[in-house]
DNA sequence: GTCTATAGAAGGATAGAC
DNA sequence: GTCTATCCTTCTATAGAC
């Protein structure tokens, strides 16, 4: 009745639902999250659950699937500048961004063992990723940037979701994540880094 | 008959439990991997894990608590030196070190779910990682460096169990570890970061 | 689009033999 | 220290009513 009535907007049902699992994978895992705990926080039964999606692999899917996007858009902002260091800053800002406001997301995709295992069915996140990945390493494949950006990338993503973090507002989170974003990924002139 | 003769050092089948169930761990996560994976993969009956453990919860506490030595270690070592700097480069060299030796209790403390919802229960984990956070945030209590020390770990545990980094040999990639931290962990003249 | 009811598999845990 | 057999719970998934 609702929809018919056009209180709720249409697929209100499947966003809400994609909320709550995103939410609850964040936090407990996917593995630790069972449809009936997904169910319950959104007060339906778990049957409900399988209008949406047919199998618990393809509600995972349905749920991070978004991100593609939401990479692509920082792609594309990033391929907007000239130069390097514009590029790799516009991609920093891009994914601090991100992480603050879907940290959800971020932890899922880049921590969970059974995402990492269904990532093969979402080529398209690859295939961002790598987009990304080129903006930031350049195309001479330059070995330190790339083990620097999946430290950032992935330092991003379990560090905004542990318990220390939670004291510091937004602004100045942003901006210590941005500086350390900076110090990871400065781009050097020459290719030796300098030894200690 | 094994342990009688002396044929295997005691407390074998413990060791082999714990590097088994590390290892998968590691792997699949903790809700990801049941005791029957396990004992499949030590040829052994699940029976035969509760000999050694009395639940899942004792085991995952069992496997993850040699860590706490290891952390105190670095702390220890790091301590030995006079002066900030010289101490958070210890904190680096170890924490990297740490990171490509056992890299699967790294992975599994930093980054499963139902580990972190055990941690209370190891409080001299977080005892130690306090200790740890002391050498490097400095009595101030500098957020950037608390910020960046939190990235730095967390990006370590979910970089080295990437695939791009497996081309990498592993003195190679320490080099680029620690050069990762030396950057992140870089110790400022003054409280402000130089904002761009 | 949501429900109840249930099938079928897998998980954690225990008992008791060897 | 390991085994077989078993119990109970929870999980994914399906069938069919409303």
């Amino acid at each position: 009745m609702a929809t018919a009535a056009g209180v709720r907007p249409r697929g209100a049902g499947r966003a809400q639902l994609h909320e709550v699992a995103l939410r609850l994978f964040a936090r407990d895992g996917v593995e630790g999250t069972s449809l009936q705990d997904i169910a319950d926080d959104m007060g339906v039964s778990k049957a409900a659950i399988y209008y949406h999606y047919k199998t618990k692999d393809e509600l995972v899917l349905g749920v991070i699937a978004p991100l593609v996007d939401q990479l692509c858009e920082i792609v594309r902002d990033a391929r907007q500048y000239r130069g390097r260091q514009a590029r790799v800053e516009a991609v920093i800002n891009g994914m601090v961004r991100l992480a603050l406001d879907s940290h959800s997301w971020f932890t899922v995709v880049l921590v969970d063992p059974y995402v990492v295992r269904l990532l093969p069915e979402l080529p398209g996140l690859r295939q961002a990723w790598d987009q990304l990945g080129e903006q930031v390493i350049g195309p001479d494949g330059d070995n330190l940037m790339a083990v620097a950006l999946l430290v950032f990338v992935t330092g991003l993503a379990g560090s905004i979701s542990k318990p220390p973090l939670d004291a510091l507002d937004n602004a100045q989170l942003r901006g210590y994540l941005t500086e350390c974003g900076r110090r990871l990924l400065k781009v050097r002139r020459r290719s030796a880094p300098h030894a200690g």
